[in-house]
DNA sequence: ATTGAATGAATGATTATTCATTCAACAGTT
DNA sequence: AACTGTTGAATGAATAATCATTCATTCAAT
């Protein structure tokens, strides 16, 4: 049976289950079953449970860095770009529930005790922010007083817990643009610079 | 043998086993022997494993909120609040790195028991930020158009990412009290009102 | 006839949990 | 003070259940 990609379809089962039941209440014989495929053909494909996650991981959130490197560079100063990296983030958050589920909960996680894997597309992740900061602070719209490397995770970690509220609760009173909208209004006028904040053309709305 | 309090015994073994191991690769072995009993005692103070993780968090997360209720009290406007409560919030994990592991990584980030277990505790810390936020709109101190509810999360999520590359990462680049003190200047900067920043006694420092 | 992708039942390891047994502490009795 | 019975906390070896992984076999395609 020559058919479609069973990589591809094992790791769309994955994130299925990974994000139902979480990494170890997932039962590889359950994803073989989503990916309508037997038990073993899973191992033809992955090296085995923990890869499938890596796997998953790297391939999935790498295409996310790729998107939003782009989605950034739409707009030319920094401070709209970290209002765009929040309204973007929100929105693959909100386009991807379970996506989102199983990198914000799970990858980070279990990657704790996956001693070996360095997880490198989350860090690049963070350091696109870092790069907008940075760049703010040379073009005199962000305070130099403010460590990128501690912003970085400031704006990523506040997203981030919206993103698991979002994606957990069952509610969802707020909608998730509000939410982007507030959090990267709220991040620029902490940041912007004393001069920024006389001269930079604003309409706060 | 009359001896010292087992249950507490159980439970700060198994803050070092869950921190060291993580819950799913921790065995109820490992955290008999690092608290000096045998397998069996653990299951006359815990119905099971899973109710080590609940009872450690029911009890510990509860005496942290009990003392960050009193630690913001000492403030008496509601951006001083703030900025107490991040510079609480890293000192307790810097102080208590394997706890804060636990409640960082472990609990909050297990969908199986964000999701089964309603964590009051947790809930209960969130709100300390939304009332200081709600206090701070009485008072004309913080912006009204944000969301009470959308800013206990991007506070709480910007520290608690902070908290995870402290107790995660072995290098320790940024002081924790610094990253308090840019992390709540930013928040507060972004939060007060147009009014306030005006009249506000304000020694940026 | 040959190949190798796919199968899924069987295997082997791992571990949470149980429970028959031990033993220290105390109370009552002589 | 010595002996005996009772209690229930503590033990840890044995159990039972769960699953990740394997591999002998099948079978579709060429």
């Amino acid at each position: 049976m020559k058919e479609v990609n069973k990589h591809q379809k094992i790791i769309k089962a994955a994130v299925k289950v990974f994000a139902e039941k979480g990494f170890y209440n997932a039962r590889v014989s359950e994803i073989a079953k989503e990916a309508n495929v037997a038990d073993g053909t899973i191992y033809l494909y992955f090296k085995n449970k923990d890869d499938i996650l890596i796997s998953l991981f790297e391939e999935e959130f790498g295409k996310l860095v790729e998107n939003m490197r782009k989605e950034i560079n739409k707009e030319k100063d920094a401070l709209q770009k970290i209002k765009r990296f929040a309204v973007s983030h929100l929105s693959f958050v909100a386009k991807q529930q379970q996506l989102a589920e199983v990198f914000g909960v799970e990858v980070r996680q279990s990657s704790k005790f996956m001693k070996e894997y360095v997880n490198k597309p989350f860090i690049e992740y963070l350091n696109l922010i870092r790069s907008v900061v940075i760049e703010g602070q040379e073009a005199g719209l962000i305070r130099k007083d403010l460590t990128p490397g501690i912003m970085k995770r400031a704006v990523f970690g506040a997203l981030d817990e919206m993103s698991r509220y979002w994606v957990l609760s069952s509610k969802k009173k707020h909608s998730v643009d509000e939410a982007a909208l507030q959090i990267s209004d709220v991040f620029i006028w902490g940041m912007m610079s004393e001069e920024a904040r006389k001269n930079y053309p604003w309409s706060n709305g």
